[in-house]
DNA sequence: AACCGGTATGATACAGTATTACAGGTCTGA
DNA sequence: TCAGACCTGTAATACTGTATCATACCGGTT
């Protein structure tokens, strides 16, 4: 049961074994055509952060990013890593969790409205949640109140689907 | 449509002219009561904390806090205001915003799920939502998706009411 | 080629937020 | 009274993010 989806709504989160390669080397290309169309370029810096945010489907800090960058030997500044993340999430190509204080790459550039996060706190991935229905809830109740949204953050921490039959 | 509200629904932002005294010592004297049936302790020290939290409806950051808590003179020490937060959180007394890093205090202490927070950013106060419409949305959207929800977080910034009617 | 304005990166220092660890104090019930 | 739980103080440290200034790169112009 559960997604009845009459759109195609790809699943949120990915098989536990897919070919992540592949999830990672799509990123890329699409970040590469983003920037291509938005005449906005994207370094070697650049890339190597999306790259690594990319690694696997779990949020990554920014220290954790800076750690990878330039090996033990040579760490990078802080601001060099910042610059890049704000870089990405200014065209949409990761989002950044508040409540972790951690980033995701964005499966779906392009996307209008900030999506949803769900984190599973048993395996720690986190996936988006595009649903209209219930963002046209949340901002029916706050006009309701007289209050016009410019931003918002939902994130959402639980159990996926594949550590809830886990545990089963 | 929007809330419907068989519910009460206090006006989640108050007048710009208010009697604040009110808001802080009613809320005092919810959270003693509180404390009471709970059997925990409301100290001296997490009173002063939650008096500070309350000073206005703007949220309030931990070292805001501290540096009130024992005068420039002799400042206190972080752990001692962030296990009072710890605390007040825990009794459902004050919400913590993650994408400020601060603090506000809650007007209805005792609700089963953890509001929406409506933040303005032209007059900085913030405000709780509930709104059950948009519960079950994203409860629902979130389990066709196959995740289970035990925390979340939503958190808008926009502008209120009062500061719209100003503007006009 | 030499120049130039805009953009990107490097490097250092610092600001802001939060936790760990340990010691000492206070309340409460047996 | 005494033991044990709970609460607070203090110091040190970790984690997250900015400010500042200097340098390097890139694309177009002369
Ligand atoms: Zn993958
Ligand atoms: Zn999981
Ligand atoms: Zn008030
Ligand atoms: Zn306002």
């Amino acid at each position: 049961m559960g997604a009845k989806a009459g759109t195609k709504a790809a699943a949120p989160f990915p098989a536990q074994e897919h070919d992540h390669g592949h999830c990672a080397t799509s990123a890329m290309d699409r970040a590469a055509a983003i920037c291509a169309a938005r005449g906005v370029r994207l370094t070697e810096l650049r890339r190597r952060v999306l790259e690594l945010v990319w690694t696997s489907h779990r949020p990554i800090g920014a220290y954790d990013i800076l750690a990878q960058l330039g090996g033990p030997d040579r760490p990078a500044g802080p601001p060099t890593v910042y610059r890049a993340l704000d870089f990405l999430q200014e065209n949409g190509l990761v989002h950044r969790i508040a409540s972790l204080n951690a980033y995701i790459g964005c499966p779906d550039p392009g996307h209008a409205f900030a999506p949803g996060i769900m984190i599973c706190e048993e395996c720690g991935r986190a996936a988006e949640l595009h649903d209209s229905a219930a963002d046209n809830a949340l901002s029916r109740a706050a006009a309701a109140a007289g209050f016009a949204i410019t931003r918002r953050t939902i994130e959402m921490v639980g159990r996926c689907r594949d550590c809830a039959a886990q545990a089963a």
